[in-house]
DNA sequence: TATTTCACG
DNA sequence: ACGTACGTGAAATAT
């Protein structure tokens, strides 16, 4: 009986898919793999498509290049050395193929294109057939009546099949004649030289017209052209040392049994575990079903099928059966569907409650009340609550005046707290993340179908997805709260995000109250100046164009007014403030684009915009506050963002004194926890100096310029003080000495001589940076006082410059994060105590290290009072926590 | 949709 | 040879 054998070319496909892929594909800690990935992508590929009865994987041997380098010593002479990042990938493509069963054949002295050669030469000779797998044009040599030739055309997935027919149509000649071609014409990706002036197509006339080297030099007064046939004649060693080269030897000495070879020898727990540390889920599935598991084999593996009945919402019996099923279940899981975003305008559609094997959808659209009853009952049971990213079904939930008990879970959350550098956790990435097996929903129970319709025919798809939502989201909360436990989040899982959750939901409920009319009038007069200046612009210039336009500004500043382009962007000249600052020097535009800027800038993210935000129904602007925002901890805003309203100019101060209490008699109180991140690099560090210099409530940055320029700290001037609040930002951020010569406008040699007495005075933070660095490279992460954790693969980079990002990293996150971990639990417990005490003062916005609250008349006194304390005690550091706290009647006051 | 710029901590 | 501080979100223009 006739076996086909797959035979790879290992180090030619592992070459192919490690360019034709992105670097980026790689493990959450950094590893590389899209070599791996690209090549086991294609083995499966093959598998699938040929399913073969044996696979052999050919590699390049030691000194494999030396048999023809011996004859041509410019032999694959250009090719540079394999990257580390390849050589590291190719080791795990041996180890996993070792645990497939697949044999690896490599031998000194060979290339694996003549290991493939020889292989199969020796399956067809017995009768068998051979698949080769190859990036490489010259095994279709090798091509014949029992060997075919899978070639990669350009990119990995992609190949073509090559036959005998196929290689006589594309190249005219035998397969056998293939190294004939080359001869003439050359290989340039292994230096093989060929004839010079002879190219692909000349090469092949002249081959299929004398069918070979040895024919056509015999015959050379045939060939036509007199500059061609000279140079053929003059470089006829050169022809047949070439062809020699690319001649593929098919007698290398291989010992291997191709009989009693077969595929299927894997050790199914390693392969399994080995793809899962490289965070291949979805070729585990494929390896699992290549393996023809039966379903109760998967099992073993955690492979799931879950059935779900889904139930009528609109059947009093299935409710009643939900009911009844959900009293047994651990928990509950929920989804929704809400129309718009943003507390404003969020409603809810329908929802969705999964208890183990029942699901059960249900409309809430206006008219569909009769519903009402039963999701109440369902939302007030004694279950625990599970939601994905819940806020939002939440809010609406209550706008309808439906609260959820118990809710003590957001897969979301979790899986941003396994991973917070994602940026989107949506629901079936967070399963394939976290459980990685096929969930199947099977099943679906109805009314009568009458009853059925209320939902609306064209909706049962919605209402199936819906339905398939809860019953992930219900199953993903013991995988997810494991991995917690194990990876020590629980605690700031439990007692930090899910209460932050309820938090921010009030915060977006509450919004904050804006004096329209102050932004108003701020707009018109911002238009007025704004006309005037671009008037001055186009006069300055002499002509007119849109000042809005980097690009046309870029043309208009560096082409026809001739000042010199400081700073390029990828797509041209930068225009940016820094570059304008530095143009004033050359040019009065210059100053009055950055006016314009400034002033446009501000009008149509601020002015123009705020007023329309304000909702309808409350008469106050409510913003989203993000939980699974940012890679370090931080919330973000979004919607408007109120993280970033204007401070630092007089105008931007105009701005914040538009926002204001919303009820009379009321007030804003403003507290913000002074110098935050550099208390806690004091308390990380444990420098003597730091940590001193907080322990007397030292204006820190003094402190910094004294010891820096050596001046005692009643000399140091305002600019020494300026400069040393520069070095301070530095060292939170993970300055080089560069960046700090730009920002203090000195020489790199003056920037490096005053960061070396920065680090050698504060020996704890130079300490503190370097066992950030260590550590985070050794365990692919960082982590805050609390727990939260950064994977920062940049550290496992080989470019440099991606590595010293990964430094930075390592450095600046635990400092902001932990900053973030200390004011999310002083919000948790200032927001647990107000409740306690049943104030009717709110809080209303964070800015990472601010809190803002509105505070009712008889209130404010005692707000000010716990607020301040609560804040201060939230954890004790090795330096006291400062709040800074005042009472105002507009956020333009406070600062 | 990507790029550039700029507002904040 | 190159570009250089961390983390965000939004608007306008360019593609």
């Amino acid at each position: 009986m006739s076996k086909n054998y797959v035979l790879l070319d290992g180090h030619g496909l592992a070459y192919r898919a490690f360019f034709a892929l992105p670097q980026t594909l790689t493990t959450t800690e950094g590893q590389v793999t899209n070599a791996v990935y690209g090549f086991m992508n294609m083995l499966f590929k093959v598998l699938e498509e040929e399913k073969p009865d044996a696979v052999i994987v050919a590699l390049d041997g030691p000194r494999a290049e030396l048999k023809r380098t011996a004859e041509f010593p410019g032999y694959k002479a250009q090719r540079p050395p394999m990257p580390d990042n390849l050589r590291s990938q190719i080791s795990l493509i041996v180890n996993l193929l070792d645990a497939l069963g697949i044999p690896v054949v490599q031998i000194e002295g060979y290339e694996a294109d003549d290991i493939i050669g020889t292989l199969s030469k020796k399956i067809s000779d017995s009768g068998h057939e051979a698949t080769i797998v190859t990036g490489d044009r010259d095994a279709l040599q090798l091509v014949g009546e029992r060997v075919k030739v899978l070639l990669t055309e350009k990119g990995i997935s992609e190949v073509k099949t090559y036959g005998v027919k196929e290689v006589i149509e594309k190249y005219g000649v035998a397969p056998r004649s293939i190294p004939d071609i080359v001869g003439l014409k050359g290989d340039s990706s292994d230096d093989i030289p060929g004839v010079p002036g002879i190219g692909e197509k000349g090469a092949r006339e002249l081959i299929k017209e004398f069918g070979s080297l040895e024919n056509l030099y015999s015959n050379l007064d045939r060939v036509t052209g007199a500059k061609r046939r000279e140079s053929i004649e003059k470089n006829r060693d050169l022809a047949f040392l070439s062809k020699k080269l690319a001649v593929i030897d098919t007698k290398v000495p291989i010992e291997i049994d191709l009989e009693s070879l077969r595929l299927g020898q894997w050790d199914k727990d390693r392969v399994i575990e080995m793809m899962s540390s490289l965070e291949f889920k979805s070729l585990i599935k494929r390896f699992l079903q290549f393996a023809g598991e039966s379903q109760s084999e998967t099992a073993s593996h955690g492979e799931e099928c879950i059935e779900c009945r889904i139930l009528d919402g609109y059947d009093p019996e299935s409710r009643e059966d939900f009911l009844r099923a959900s009293g047994k279940a651990s928990h509950i899981g929920i989804s929704g569907r809400i129309t718009n975003s943003g507390y404003c305008d969020v409603e809810i559609e329908s929802i969705a409650f999964s208890s183990r094997d029942d699901v059960i959808v249900v409309s809430l659209k206006k008219g569909d009340e009769l519903n009402i009853d039963f999701v109440k009952k369902v939302l007030a049971s004694q279950n625990e609550k599970v939601v994905h990213d819940g806020k939002g079904i939440i809010e609406a939930l209550k706008k309808r005046g439906l609260e959820i008990a118990n809710l003590s879970f957001d897969s979301a959350i979790a899986a941003y707290l396994e991973n917070p550098s994602l940026g989107t956790y949506p629901l079936w990435n967070v399963w394939e993340g976290a459980v990685g097996k096929s969930l199947i929903i099977k099943g679906k129970e109805r009314g009568t179908p009458e009853q059925a319709s209320l939902l609306g025919e064209d909706k049962k798809d919605e209402e199936y997805l819906l339905a398939s939502e809860a019953a992930t989201i219900y199953y993903l909360k013991e995988p997810l709260l494991k991995k917690l436990q194990s990876d020590g989040m629980l605690d700031l899982f439990r007692d930090i995000e899910m209460p932050l959750m309820q938090v921010l939901i009030e915060m977006e409920e509450n919004g904050v109250a804006v004096d329209v009319d102050i932004i108003k009038d701020l707009s018109m007069e911002a238009q007025s100046s704004l006309d005037a200046i671009q008037k001055e612009i186009f006069e300055l210039v002499g002509h007119e164009f849109n000042i809005g336009s980097p690009k046309q500004l870029a043309e208009v500043l560096f082409d026809e007014l001739g000042l010199p382009p400081l700073k390029k962007t990828k797509t041209g000249y930068s225009t940016d403030s820094s570059v304008l600052e530095a143009l004033k020097a050359y040019h009065p535009v210059a100053e009055k684009i950055i006016e314009y800027r400034e002033l446009s800038k501000l009008k149509s993210t601020y002015f123009d915009v705020l007023p329309q935000l304000i909702c309808p129904a409350t008469g106050r602007i409510h913003c989203s506050f993000n939980q699974t925002a940012t890679a370090t901890g931080r919330i973000s805003s979004s919607n408007p963002n109120l993280q970033n309203i204007p401070v630092r100019t007089e105008l931007g101060k105009k701005i914040r004194s538009a926002f204001v209490p919303g009820e009379k008699g009321w007030k804003l109180l403003v507290a913000d926890y002074s110098q935050i991140e550099l208390r806690v690099l004091a308390h990380m560090s444990e420098d003597p100096l730091l940590l001193d210099a907080f322990a007397r409530d030292a204006d820190i940055h003094a402190e910094t310029a004294s010891s820096l320029f050596g001046v005692p700290p009643e000399q140091v001037t305002p600019e020494l003080r300026r400069m040393a609040k520069i070095v301070n930002f530095g060292v939170v951020y993970g300055m080089g000495f560069y960046g700090l010569s730009s920002r203090m406008g000195m020489s790199r040699e003056e920037a490096m001589e005053y960061i070396n007495r920065y680090f050698d005075k504060y020996k704890g933070v130079k300490r503190y940076r370097e066992k950030c660095i260590k550590e985070a490279r050794e365990k692919g992460y960082t982590e805050t006082l609390l727990g939260r954790r950064r994977y920062v693969k940049e550290l496992a980079s080989s470019n440099r410059q991606t590595k010293e990002l990964g430094e930075r990293l390592a450095i600046n996150t635990p400092l902001q994060g932990t900053a973030a971990d200390i004011i999310k639990k002083a919000m948790v417990d200032v927001f647990a105590e107000m409740k306690r005490r049943k104030l009717k003062s709110k809080m209303i916005l964070q800015i990472h290290d601010e809190l803002i609250f509105e505070t009712a008349p008889d209130e404010t006194e005692e707000l000010l009072g716990l607020v301040s304390s609560l804040m201060s005690s939230v954890f004790e550091l090795r330096v006291p926590l400062k709040v800074d706290i005042g009472i105002h009647d507009n956020w333009g006051e406070a600062k």
